[in-house]
RNA sequence: CGCGGAGUGGAGCAGUUGGCAGCUCGUUGGGCUCAUAACCCAAAGGUCGGUAGUUCGAGUCUACCCUCCGCAACCA
């Protein structure tokens, strides 16, 4: 029996262009599935967006639209973005369809039947004009922040989710997991903040507004946020549907990634409605935090926004992937500048790993016509040291991408690039084809080539095309020498031909033209 | 007021269970020539925010304090 791996997005709200922080979380989504993948698991992938709501409302109207016309139009947009950017998602979810809808007010009467949820009157401070409700701590000098007008203290009737009743739950559970929050400081901060002080009670609908799903029993009220929003995981594989079969075999979720934002809804809500569902909780839930600018959030008065796009389509996809995961700390804010951007391309990608591909290709051109020798054993000193780093490296690596910590787990791999480098200089291979000491000379190929092989299928989940480009490059053809099993395989590589000419895959930048070319792209924004 | 995070050589960061302070970039010097002026080695550079304490020994534990960032509940 094969293990599963359920990985999910948040659905991401399409009030405007997906900017590089939703493409981070993406991106680390499908390399998550990716390694299950490639370790033969069977692996689902959903990500989607969350379609209801005033502001969609709103953007639809300033855009001449019917709400459906403009959240299909997003939606669109973003099934492009993540074609472009060679997310493997197995499903995409839009809380429109009526497939959520649907099931989202079957669970709403659930509760209502279990007598979760309780007709009561939410109070807030009410801005008329923009006909919204703030709390305290979001006004502006006392006004409302987005027209500056007086609020109100105004009352309405409004659906609650009994949360009181499901705490001392909540907490038993996060003490006997102690997988189920990542990075830990997460669930302190939730206790601390939200449940030590009395969690209160949740509400669930609106009558204030329109574009949301309706209470059947009650239609004058909207299922507000975070019920509609949150079910997704559920609704998208079937649940309580005719063909619950993808629930069945993927709930509960293995990995849910979500932004800090969004971290108080995702690890005291959402447990809450599983458990009033009486479903198991998911496995783990990554929060990660935010890419910063060097003068704060990301802003377009600050003209500080990067989009995904200007640096795929000038660096490619790859690269752009690279960064993101390498530079961003997961459980800390992480900085996007030009600068650092173009110094991971020059450095890690061009100077570490493109140069050893090409440094190694082109000795076994030169010394064996392009065949790589097979394992004849360590016939130098450093080839037994080599190998047995090698190893250790894979195990380190995988240490810390279970931790989910990615940004260590790639510095592992390229720890290996490096030390694979410094192989070169310490067997000095020109001197051995000098002295003619062949068995040695075809030891060192064979190790280097066969440390290639490794680190791109190690790689392949972050950067698939340049690890299959590797591959290519070396010759490895054979897909049991391809897999994530073959890592542990050191000595059945050889006997292929590299290709001619080694091909670079990534070529030195001139840095100071490029910061120049981000900086603009970003004042375009 | 409260809660969470951070404060380590010029810059950016690692430092699970307390035991000679590490990495990348930059600087300086050297090596090599297979490779994209790349690669490899070495050196300089830190009283690990402050004070007090626990300990044979603390960046790592305790207390208090200082600075920066975020959160503060229905804003997606």
């Amino acid at each position: 029996m094969k293990n599963k791996f359920y990985v999910t997005t948040p659905i991401y709200y399409p009030s405007g262009r997906f900017h590089i922080g939703t493409a981070y979380t993406t991106v680390l989504a499908d390399s998550m599935k990716r390694y299950h993948k490639l370790k033969g698991e069977d692996t689902y992938m959903l990500t989607g967006t969350d379609e209801h709501g005033q502001k969609i409302e709103e953007k639809a109207k300033e855009a001449g639209q019917t709400p459906k016309e403009y959240v299909d139009k997003m939606a669109k947009m973003a099934k492009e973005l993540w074609a472009k950017m060679n997310i493997q998602y197995d499903d995409y979810i839009q809380t429109t369809e009526e497939r959520h809808e649907k099931i989202v007010q079957k669970i709403f009467e659930i509760f209502l039947e279990k007598g979760d949820i309780y007709k009561g009157e939410y109070e807030g401070l009410y801005c008329v004009p923009c006909e919204t409700y703030f709390t305290q701590s979001q006004l502006v000098e006392g006004k409302c922040p987005d027209c500056g007008r007086e609020v109100i203290p105004m009352k309405e009737e409004a659906y609650f989710f009994n949360m009181k009743k499901y705490v001392d739950r909540l907490l038993a559970y996060y003490d006997e997991h102690p997988d189920f929050i990542k990075p830990a400081f997460r669930k302190t901060e939730m206790i601390k903040n939200f449940i030590e002080p009395g969690l209160e009670d949740l509400c669930i609908t609106r009558t204030s507004f329109d574009w949301g799903i309706k209470v059947p029993s009650d239609p004058k009220h909207v299922i507000y946020v975070w019920l509609d929003a949150l079910t997704n995981y559920l609704t998208a594989l079937g649940y309580l549907s005719d063909d619950d079969a993808l629930f069945q075999k993927y709930w509960p979720a293995d990995l849910q990634i979500v932004g800090k934002d969004i971290a108080r809804f995702h690890l005291i809500y959402w447990p809450i409605f599983l458990m009033a569902l009486d479903l198991p909780l998911p496995k783990t839930i990554l929060v990660h935090n935010w890419i910063m600018m060097k003068d704060g959030k990301m802003s377009k008065s600050k003209g500080n926004v990067i989009y995904p796009e200007t640096l795929i389509d000038r660096y490619g996809l790859d690269a752009t992937r690279y960064f993101l995961l390498r530079e961003m700390p997961v459980a800390q804010d992480g900085f996007f500048s030009p600068e650092a951007f173009i110094e991971r391309y020059n450095f890690d990608l061009c100077n570490d790993l493109s140069n050893l591909l090409n440094r190694t290709v082109s000795m076994v051109n030169k010394y064996f016509e392009g065949i790589v020798p097979t394992y004849n054993g360590t016939p130098n000193e450093a080839d037994k040291e080599l190998e047995e780093y090698s190893e250790k490296q894979i195990v380190e690596f995988e240490n810390k991408l279970n931790e989910y910590e990615i940004a260590n787990s790639l510095q592992e791999i390229w720890n290996l690039i490096s030390r694979t480098n410094k192989y070169i200089d310490e067997t000095m291979p020109w001197a051995l084809s000098k002295e003619e000491e062949t068995e040695k000379l075809k030891s060192v190929m064979y190790h280097l080539i066969e440390n290639l092989r490794k680190i791109a299928i190690l790689i392949k989940p972050f950067m698939n095309d340049t690890a299959d480009n590797i591959l290519r490059q070396i010759g490895v053809k054979e897909a049991n020498l391809q897999n994530w099993e073959s890592l542990k395989i050191y000595d059945k590589n050889g006997g292929q031909k590299v290709i001619e000419k080694g091909e670079p895959i990534f070529m030195r930048l001139n840095a100071e033209e490029e910061v120049e070319f981000i900086k603009q792209a970003m004042k375009g924004n």
